[in-house]
DNA sequence: TTAATTTTCGAATATGTATTCGAGAACTAA
DNA sequence: TTAGTTCTCGAATACATATTCGAAAATTAA
C-alpha cells in the first residue's frame, strides 16, 4: 500500500517548514555558522529528524537556491516573451519586476544573490535559472545598445553596473532605514529610463 | 637587552607575509574553509608557527580589514579636507579616487567590502574607519542635494544606489572578462556627472 | 664558545558539529 | 486489536580543525 495523498502533503509542509525555518537561522548567523541543531529546532524537531527529509546540510540550502531562483524566472519568463515591445522596454520591465519580486521577500532574495559567492557547493542545479535570467538580461541590454536605445557603453560592463546598482538599491539593507518601494521604482526609472546622451 | 631593529623589521615582515598569504588562501576558500594550515603553509612556516605571531585566526582577518580600511580612508582624506569645492566636484573626486585604489588592489578590496557581512567578529576596530568613510559620502551627497547639484531624492536611497552601482563596477567581476579602468572612470563620470533633470 | 633569547614546528589536545544508529512513538489500514 | 509503516529523536560516532604544548633549532650578544 502506497502512501496516502494527505500524508504526502504533510510530508511536503513539512519539508517546507524545515527549509524555511533554515533560512531564517541562516539570515542570523551565515550559512556556515547555523548549526543543523538549530535549523532542527526552529522547525519544531530533533536534531535526527531533519535527516530523515533531508540527506545533508547542502541539500537544505541546495534546494532554497533553487526553488528561488526558479520562481523568479517563472515570473520573468513572461515578460521577455512578449515580442512587440522593444528591448529596452522589456530590459526595464523586467528589472521593475525583478525589484516588486524581490522586495516581497527580501531576506530570501538576499539569500540568494549573495550566499553563491560565499559557499562552495558542488552540483548547483540552480545555476540553470541564474544564467538564464542573467543571458536574457545582457542580451536585452546588447540589443537596446546596439538600437541606440542606450548609451553605447559596452553591455557587459553596463549590465555589470545595473546589476550593481540594483543589489545596492533593493538589497543593501546595513545602512539605516529600509527604503520604500516607491522610492525605488522612481530611481530606477530615472537612472535606467533616461539615457544620457553624448 | 631588548630586541634590535633589525629583528623588529623582520618580524613585522614575517607578519606582513603571513597577512598576505592569509588573504590569498581566504580568497581561493572563502574565509571559513581556510585552515590554519593552509595559511601557515602558504607563507613558509609551520602550523605553530602562526601562532607566534597572531594570537588566533580572527586576529589574522581582523588585522587585514584594518590595515586595509585604514589604508583607504588615509587617501580619502585629504580629499575630503579641501573645502573650496562644491560637495558635488568632491563626491565625485571621492568615488574615482576610491575606484583608482580599489582597481590597483581588487581582490583585498573585494574581501574588504563584502566579508564583513559573512563574518560575525565580535570585536571589529575597522568599522571606525568603514564609518568615517561612509558618513562623510552621505553627508557630501546630503549637501549636494540641497544644493541641486544633484536630482532631490533621498540621499540615503542615493548612497545606497551609488553604493551598489559603485560595487557592480568596480568588483562584481564573476561575469565574463575583467572590465578596463578607463571603461569604469567613463562610466562612473557619465552616470554620476549628468545629473537627470526632472 | 656559551648562555640567553627568539623562532620554529610536529604532535597532542580540545571542541564543535555534521551525520548515523538504534530504539521507540505515532499513525494507518485491516 | 494488531501488524506494518512512517515518523521522531537522544545519544553515539566521525571528523575536521583551531589552539596549545614541549622540545629543539637558530640567532644573538658576551
Amino acid at each position: 500500500m502506497s502512501i496516502s495523498k494527505r500524508q504526502q502533503e504533510e510530508r511536503k509542509d513539512r519539508k517546507e517548514k524545515i527549509l524555511n525555518g533554515a533560512l531564517d537561522v541562516f539570515k542570523k548567523h551565515g550559512i556556515e555558522n547555523s548549526t543543523m541543531e538549530e535549523i532542527a529546532l526552529n522547525a519544531g524537531f530533533g536534531t535526527a529528524t531533519i535527516y530523515y527529509y533531508f540527506h545533508s546540510k547542502e541539500e537544505i540550502f541546495s534546494e532554497i537556491l533553487i526553488n528561488g531562483w526558479q520562481n523568479l524566472w517563472k515570473k520573468i519568463e513572461p515578460i521577455v516573451a512578449i515580442k512587440y515591445n522593444s528591448p529596452r522596454k522589456v530590459f526595464v520591465d523586467v528589472l521593475l519586476t525583478t525589484s516588486k519580486i524581490i522586495r516581497n521577500n527580501t531576506s530570501m532574495y538576499n539569500f540568494l544573490f549573495n550566499v553563491p559567492n560565499q559557499m562552495n557547493f558542488n552540483n548547483e542545479p540552480w545555476k540553470k535559472y541564474q544564467n538564464k535570467l542573467y543571458q536574457t538580461l545582457i542580451a536585452l541590454l546588447k540589443e537596446s545598445i546596439d538600437k541606440g536605445e542606450f548609451p553605447p557603453i559596452d553591455h557587459n560592463i553596463l549590465f555589470k553596473a545595473l546589476g550593481g546598482l540594483f543589489m545596492g538599491v533593493v538589497l543593501m539593507g546595513n545602512q539605516n532605514k529600509p527604503i520604500s518601494g516607491v522610492d525605488i521604482d522612481k530611481l530606477i526609472e530615472q537612472i535606467i529610463s533616461n539615457p544620457t546622451e553624448n
